[in-house]
DNA sequence: TCAATAGTATTGTCATATAAATGACTGAGG
DNA sequence: CCTCAGTCATTTATATGACAATACTATTGA
């Protein structure tokens, strides 16, 4: 079999390689992960592995992937190496390659996230939604006392964006805006592991887009979140945080109402 | 040149596969990466590139790395896409294999952060400890409201195992409990994400144990942890988390000392 | 019954060959 | 001298087959 026999193989497969289900917001974040072959196999195998298709212990003999995919073996052990990196195989000789406890699944991790956030589970939402509630309104008091005239810009700007998306209806925008609003927030504590929690606030952000289509354009969208930033950009710690606590509330009040 | 001189080339250049400078607590942590050759092989490089040894942007040609290790494409290969998937490099046809921009680090991951809490920077470690002190009193709180029996038996067994290593003066014994006891909490919590959170704590732990060698073993030590499992295990969220705030400000306080 | 041993299946590693991508160069044409 | 299309060279991407290492399984011998 040649190498263009192959690829075509795996193309001519649809559930082998599909794109995924995600909505077309999530592209960019899957961009990194589907460059080269190989990230198609891991994004293909753990988004399997993820929906609880494969049990945790169950051995996926190498020799079967490869004549399921159509791939050559350097390919297979790229994709593996990563996901074990991940802690969601383990390899070992004689053993096969098995799945891991779900205990051992490095969930901090954009890919998980992405995965996990397009199961049709709720449960997992709800504890993004937690993770947030717990890290952003920190992240706002901290902002409040640190943040430089650079990090209001970009937070104004953010806001421009969305009351721009809100008025445009234009639903793609107004979640890009969305997430820059919070990714600044974030970046305004001026503490790297915190702006990285972005990871949790975009699957989040995004999980809930998929369910909720529409109505979450009340008309208090944009004020609350200029809340936020006039108690950040006067300095005021308390006042940050209480709005962000707001906001968290009311998405989630949303969100369950969009769900009735 | 055969395998067996290959595998002798890594083992005698020292610096190569050196099993990490770190103390032997964090051994376990590595464990699961070093297995296998492309593992040494990601931590060496994902050390270098952490320290700064390689510039960003800079180009680190697969086939020099290739004669430094005296390993074989496979292996190598397998190694970049770990540490892409990390997010420290991204490798392009012709370009090379470029060291990524430190916002692109994925910071959130236990490797990054063993690393990272290896150098010889103190700001790294001051951003753990704030991490911790925005995401343990918060978990404690929830813990409070949710915590099963088996979990209030957890958080007991670790302060017992706390005592008994204060009392042998164990140092080594005392960090596990001491982590055992913050990973029952965060679980406590019945959240997946917070308690993967503990990647955080363990690299703030083990950090500051490579930085003071001693006088951790203050008196009050396991008493501050006890007074947490009361608060738990009755149920009061808010002592629960006063609690937590006062040990992680006595640890702030007892390192800041210690590094006097 | 048990212990040592040979067999066997599976991943781990290596070496080499070919494909693909892309920046750099070159030269013709204006 | 400038522009641009085409070609080239370099580097990673992928494929493939061979052999090594490992650990479970079954068998053999006492």
């Amino acid at each position: 079999m040649t190498a263009a026999e192959q690829s075509s193989d795996l193309v001519s497969d649809a559930d082998v390689v599909a794109p995924s289900t995600s909505t077309p917001t999530a592209r960019a974040a899957e961009q990194q992960l589907l460059r080269g072959l190989h990230g198609q196999i891991v994004d293909n195998l753990g988004r399997r592995i993820v929906s609880g298709q494969y049990a945790p212990g169950e051995s996926l003999s190498q020799e079967s992937l490869l004549d399921e995919f159509g791939i050559s073996r350097t390919v297979l052990r790229e994709a593996m190496r990563v996901l074990a990196d991940k802690g969601l195989v383990s390899s070992r000789q004689r053993l096969g390659t098995q799945i891991a406890a779900r205990t051992s699944w490095r969930l901090l991790d954009s890919d998980m996230l992405r995965w996990l956030g397009s199961q049709p589970d709720d449960s997992f939402l709800d504890q993004l939604a937690e993770v947030r509630a717990i890290v952003e309104p920190a992240s706002a008091r901290f902002a409040a006392e640190r943040r430089s005239d650079e990090d209001v810009a970009k937070l104004r700007s953010a806001l421009d964006a969305m009351a721009t998306a809100a008025a445009n209806s234009d639903a793609e925008a107004a979640i890009e805006a969305d997430l820059a609003f919070h990714r600044a927030l974030l970046d305004s504590m001026h503490n790297e592991l915190m702006s990285r929690m972005e990871i949790v606030i975009e699957a989040g952000l995004r999980a809930r887009n998929e369910r909720v289509h529409a109505g979450q354009h009340v008309p208090e969208f944009v004020s609350v979140h200029a809340a936020i930033v006039d108690a950040v950009e006067a300095g005021d710690g308390e006042a940050a945080a209480a709005a962000t606590i707001a906001l968290l509330e009311q998405a989630t009040r949303d969100t369950s109402i969009a769900a009735d």
